[in-house]
DNA sequence: GATGAATGAGATTTCATTCAT
DNA sequence: AATGAATGAAATCTCATTCAT
């Protein structure tokens, strides 16, 4: 009421093109309050109303936009691995060998993460909090990632790249594995977004060429 | 098992009942069925009182074992990383090489965990729920786990057997990430402990020689 | 039908659409909305919004021709009771005994009811879900209706038509309560209306002549 | 806490007794205090903390009892209808004549509601506010009740003694709404309890012998 | 007049924890 | 030590009503 939205940002658009575009951006209010909140308190203990309060609008709007705080969280989710899917699926296409998609996948992985220390917090924590979401973590969304990473080694090691003694699952699953548990580590830290980074080459070298020295 | 509530309480009781051994067991009954109830609910959607009831005790009674109820699952996954740390030390002072030493903590880490598909669940998922446990997560009986990992790692690389362009810290957490996920898929699975075995291998081999064809 | 929306409220507009007969079908389908609404769901459970729907307006509409929820029922309720009141009138001026006007009556009574069973299940049983309501009970409208009853009773009873040892209000309020719960049994179950108005005779018969054998 | 209901009244029972005694005492206490709020308030514009409130327990105490609110009100009504059923029953085996049995029924049901303006003001009203209680309408507990109503009217027309041109059922019907009626406006009046024992005379008489005058 | 997005007060219910017995 | 009835704080979500367009 007092804040409307096109109060808070230049508006030089029509009112009726205003109108449809301040919904949207409501919306977007709201999921990226949810990431902040849930960051800082977890799912369970993130209070709806202190959602609201962190969007600028009231408790019951919420409501408006989304069924219930699961799908909050659900919706946060499903953004963050569709994007992933995404950038994945371009890279995919623009890289030749199993080792440059690898790193690539990597890079990717760990640099949407890095985009945001609080999205990175409610990805690899608060997934695992609510029932809905443990249910989305054998489902579709969830699974096609892995397949992603999955088939990757496979056609790795088709091509002769890869060596073919590790089943390409178990592979996905360890580097994925292993990119979140980075990811969580740096969520949780003080470091900056440039040391993911840095970490980003280590993994894929290490997932590449093993700890053994040639 | 490091502490037992006899050392915890005046026991000055008469009743043959309770005996130090009757009272340990009570404590452990309400653990084991922590676990259970933690493994098919969720930290937060166990009830007190269902783990109560699971115990055959009242719910009054886990108090008096217990703080509250953070502190049975803080408990359960101290229990946990202490029985970890204390194989993994054995298993240091046996191995010599630090791929001997990383194939079998590796071995240890999937071992414990395989024992107990309730127990993997606990410490995979419910691990991130509790703000009590996250608090852990950046504390030291996680962080010594950890180190025990990176210092392998780095008694390797000074030993000039690892590579040393890989940070330990980086490697303990991308490995400690690895075994998680491949844990946590199989707690939520349906597959024999066999099979978390037989992927033990694979990721130890992955971790040491890489992915790429040599 | 005894206040158009049109004598409530000024009428300049211009719009063709926004003619005297438009204004009041709109409102009387908002009426006959919330009939078949509250009839399905009860007073308390029916939603402003689905009576809005249901009329094919906005809910914003509503409160341009109804004070609010509560409004609505009184409404249906004032109508329904004027019309009964209306209709008695007229019947009474064309009956000469009190016996013809008793059984009039309770024709009209159910005969009304009878004309939409979700009318007769608004007026038996939403009539006493509002606070509101429950005080019309004990007001004008109420009263005057039982005050008809009850006169037809008196003046039978100075004819010496009618005993005189019972209490004109008391027999009035039995024939109103008789008729309720006939009405009340008819709107819940599936008879067709026919059985309603067979029933008519039988109550009349009842209340006249009583239950003994002569 | 401060208000043992042991402390409310005369103690002299042993512990193990007052304690079992207590325990169906503060059940009664609630119940009680439903009715009285119900009562003032509605069913609906009722609060469960001002049950609790008037019942002198916790909020919470309360669904210790009762599943929800709604149960509250059905038990209510439940054990009103019983109370009503068991008297009658009685009331058949020791009265011979139809026109006793009625007179009796109709004595006992206004009686019992007579005993208390809250409970009739419950009964009368409340019973058509929940649709959980809609439901009983309809079902097993109040059919019985019009059962028995309408038995003793098919028994009277079989010896002779009733006419046979009404049906039992609408008899039975009818009979149960014009005492609902009656106790209906004697719960929302003022009048002393004895006008309702007053008024149940006339009704019967109304009823057996009809309004006309012999 | 008409709309319907937004509001926000407010109630039921749950459940960890306590404590008298 | 053990019990389990009682507590009561607290949070999600609903929905009648408003009001800017």
């Amino acid at each position: 009421m007092a804040e409307s939205p096109a109060e808070q940002r230049p508006t030089d658009e029509t009112s009726a093109a205003r109108t449809k575009r301040g919904a949207g951006e409501k919306r977007e209010r709201i999921l990226a309050a949810a990431v902040r909140v849930f960051a800082k308190k977890g799912f369970y203990a993130a209070r709806v109303s202190e959602i609201a309060r962190a969007a600028g609008v009231a408790d019951g709007t919420i409501y408006l936009y989304f069924k219930n705080k699961d799908e909050l969280l659900t919706t946060i989710f499903e953004q963050g691995i569709r994007k992933l899917i995404a950038r994945m699926r371009e890279a995919l296409d623009a890289h030749e060998t199993a080792a440059d998609r690898i790193r690539r996948m990597v890079e990717i992985q760990l640099g949407v993460l890095g985009e945001s220390r609080e999205l990175a917090q409610v990805i690899t924590v608060n997934l695992r909090q609510s029932s809905e979401l443990l249910e989305h973590y054998g489902q579709p969304l969830f699974l096609e990632y892995l397949h992603v990473l999955a088939r990757v080694v496979k056609e790795g090691q088709a091509s002769g790249e890869l060596r073919a003694d590790v089943s390409p699952q178990t592979a996905a699953r360890a580097l994925f594995g292993a990119l979140d548990g980075i990811a969580l580590s740096w969520a949780y830290g003080s470091a900056e977004p440039e040391v993911l980074r840095k970490a980003s080459g280590q993994v894929a070298a290490l997932f590449l060429s093993g700890l053994e020295r040639r």
